[in-house]
DNA sequence: CAAGTCGTTGAATCCAAATTCAACAAATTT
DNA sequence: AAATTTGTTGAATTTGGATTCAACGACTTG
């Protein structure tokens, strides 16, 4: 025996993510235990089946991915900000972003994997909320003059940061974070009639 | 010797963009082979390296995948009629699309792969271009009263095109090719100020 | 501390895919 | 029509990853 246990699973869960995150969706049993230090004996020992931690590992990684925009949106109560915070929190930082390039690999693979597919599809869902809550308010608040329904803006906001995610992780030569940070907040000012200022 | 060698290039392409839509990125030799109804021996006679074959065969998606968009505006005069064109054209039709399914895998792959990389990005500014003609005539001849400068409206609508394909091609359970169009629309008549009927 | 359980390794085996190539058949050239 | 080139197969070989498992060290429990 090595290693507490109560890590042991967390362990395996980030390995598989980072290997993922390296290697795609047809990623082997030798790199997940490479990743993890172990040899691949010792990860079949845990998941007999590789199918089964990867996808424990993607649910894990969406579970913190979405967790973190949550946490960054702690202590802004302002809509606005909230909404610029929520568009900024959605996009990766650059193309190393280990977090994003994970669900760029999901989101090729969903188009052929059942599973992939109910995962990603939740998590937009719990995104397209996110916004929608956030969009909300701030009508109810007067501080936005939607264009639309509150839904419709949300689907196209989390389409926004997705695609825009995979133009950043591609190495777009002009499109980084900011540029394309900006390029959803003038959508985000045409649906909510705000001039959503990115200082404070 | 036994095709006319004409169509054996193409051949070639079409099985592997066949094969690569249906296994991934991580696509076998033989599954390839077996797409084109060859041995794994024939395939490496004409491609001694799997990865050009596939780079090939993904430019030759991509370039088929863009004319078929250009087709589509062929005798379309109106801007607002050729926005609306080819914001549909853009979408798969349904979850079974294969040409979109290349798209997706190829994707997913390109936030690892230099090459993929470089090629989705030469489509995405493509396209961005279609868009931004349409968008500039349309303002020229005064259809059009364009939110902000037709680049950023452009970028925003291939982006929009590019994820809700994704979310198409996973299967979301309401997202659909209409309702898409539908919600691309929402965006590119706030862009515009022009009411772009769906129906002419 | 003896017995048992847990987690791990490393070697052996198995299996599938890649690679190589001699042989051959179909087309082309001379 | 003979010689050559082109495209293909199928068998043999090699490679690499998956799987199995005996053995073992490290904890835990009785």
């Amino acid at each position: 025996m090595a290693r507490a246990k109560s890590t042991r699973r967390t362990d395996l869960l980030e390995a598989a993510q980072r290997a993922m995150a390296e290697h795609g969706a047809g990623v082997r049993l030798n790199q997940v235990a490479e990743e993890a230090g172990l040899t691949s004996g010792a990860i079949l020992y845990h998941y007999p089946d590789l199918q089964d931690l990867l996808i424990d590992a993607n649910r894990a990684g969406m579970e913190r991915f979405h967790d973190a925009r949550l946490q960054a949106l702690d202590g802004v109560t302002d809509p606005a900000q909230r909404l610029v915070v929520t568009i900024t929190s959605g996009l990766p930082i650059d193309e190393d972003d280990e977090e994003v390039r994970l669900l760029c690999a999901l989101g090729g693979e969903a188009a052929r994997n059942t599973v992939y597919a109910v995962l990603l599809t939740s998590l937009f869902d719990r995104q397209v909320a996110m916004y929608q809550a956030i969009l909300e308010s701030g009508a109810a608040q007067g501080d936005f003059d939607l264009s639309g329904d509150a839904l419709t803006i949300s689907r196209n906001l989390v389409a926004l940061e997705d695609a825009y995610g995979y133009r950043i992780m591609a190495g777009h030569p002009t499109l980084d974070h900011d540029a394309c940070a900006e390029l959803i907040l003038s959508y985000a000012r045409l649906a909510t009639n705000h001039p959503l200022p990115t200082e404070l």
